[in-house]
DNA sequence: CGTCTATTTGAATGTACTCAAAAGCGGTGG
DNA sequence: CCACCGCTTTTGAGTACATTCAAATAGACG
């Protein structure tokens, strides 16, 4: 199995020793499953912290009309749980399901909390990552406040590059909440504006 | 100054001894301010975190309208800060002003750092605080993305208990991304509904 | 090849916005 | 104490953005 980019992301963030990567790889689950397999669904806890090594995952819900809403995708190099299951155990809100064939390492509760316990610097990287995060949710949430679909779309192609040729249109409109029918039509008022 | 409030908000998630408690007090500058204060300007360095003890402050950008758009209200028992800013003493995109005559508790960086690296336990909080805020923040991502405005004002009534009646509606319509007009147009359909 | 899903297209509709104007309300100065 | 000023709120007409529903077309997969 290759650590190479699970280990480059997480010293992006700290200092690991070599012990203290050897000890952070040997608590790691590799896995490997097609695309369309339910990893976590909605209601299950979420016993796992999850990173992605290759394909594609994403997180989703059904709202009141009983559309799938994308809440992100995460690629190559990305984490992803459901952080409010995954901390207090309880009934996850999202479900978590694979878009491509995915690889990835699944780190259990257990053993996230042996690293928070046993790596000091370990809680430095949990820390900055949910700061990170609430700081990228808020520039998100900004976009949803005040952006117009289109100016959406032009977010999500910065944010995940050459996702937009992996997945499906369906997909990349639930994530802008948008119909795909009205993302149809953007499409078509984009190629023409630049011909 | 009465700490009563700022040490049973911390206690909620932390035990404090009496020593770790002086400390903390001890680190509080207490401030009052005159509504409309600016407290961070957009562009500025947010150089404390705020604990509101009374009052209401809010935290707010200008979007590309020209439009005072709102993130947060912070009223007594809240805590707020430009978090990007704060942490990483960078210019802020977002301002923060009184919304009322506000009492509240500073917190510089400097001191900040001293609790984080001094009382092992605040960090426990800190990680904490932005934990449920990256909770919270999806939570209200999932608002904008699925409810209408309607919707999104019961959830305004909820999260912030009878602030209603203590700010304009042009804040609230801030808050929830819609214009005062069509804020007025639906207050009437509401009236009209429940008579 | 057939089936199932994704995508496109079109018409009618709903939600929310812009602009303009009028009405209400609060604070300030004379 | 009142008059005035500025800001908020309401109202209305016209418009833009996005949805629903239905149907046709195109692609993907077994």
């Amino acid at each position: 199995m290759d650590f190479d980019l699970i280990i480059s992301n997480v010293s992006r963030h700290i200092d690991l020793n070599k012990q203290d990567a050897d000890l952070f790889i040997s608590l790691l689950e590799p896995r490997h499953i097609p695309k369309k397999t339910m990893l976590v669904g909605t209601g299950a806890v979420c016993r796992y912290d999850h990173f992605v090594h290759k394909g594609c995952l994403k997180v989703c819900y059904i709202n009141n009309k009983g559309n799938e809403c994308v809440i992100k995708f995460a690629v190559e190099d990305w984490w992803v749980v459901d952080l409010d299951s995954f901390l207090n155990q309880k009934p996850s809100f999202y479900y978590i399901q694979a878009v491509e064939d995915t690889t990835f390492f699944q780190l259990s509760k257990r053993n996230y909390d042996r690293l928070y316990n046993e790596i000091p610097s370990f809680q430095k990287f949990s820390s900055e990552r949910w700061q990170n995060g609430f700081i990228a949710l808020q520039h998100r949430l900004i976009q949803n406040l005040s952006l117009t679909a289109e100016e959406r779309y032009r977010d999500f192609l910065i944010k995940y590059p050459n996702l937009e040729q992996r997945i499906s249109q369906k997909l990349i409109s639930a994530y802008l909440g948008i119909t795909p029918e009205f993302f149809s039509i953007l499409r078509k008022k984009w190629a023409t504006e630049n011909s």
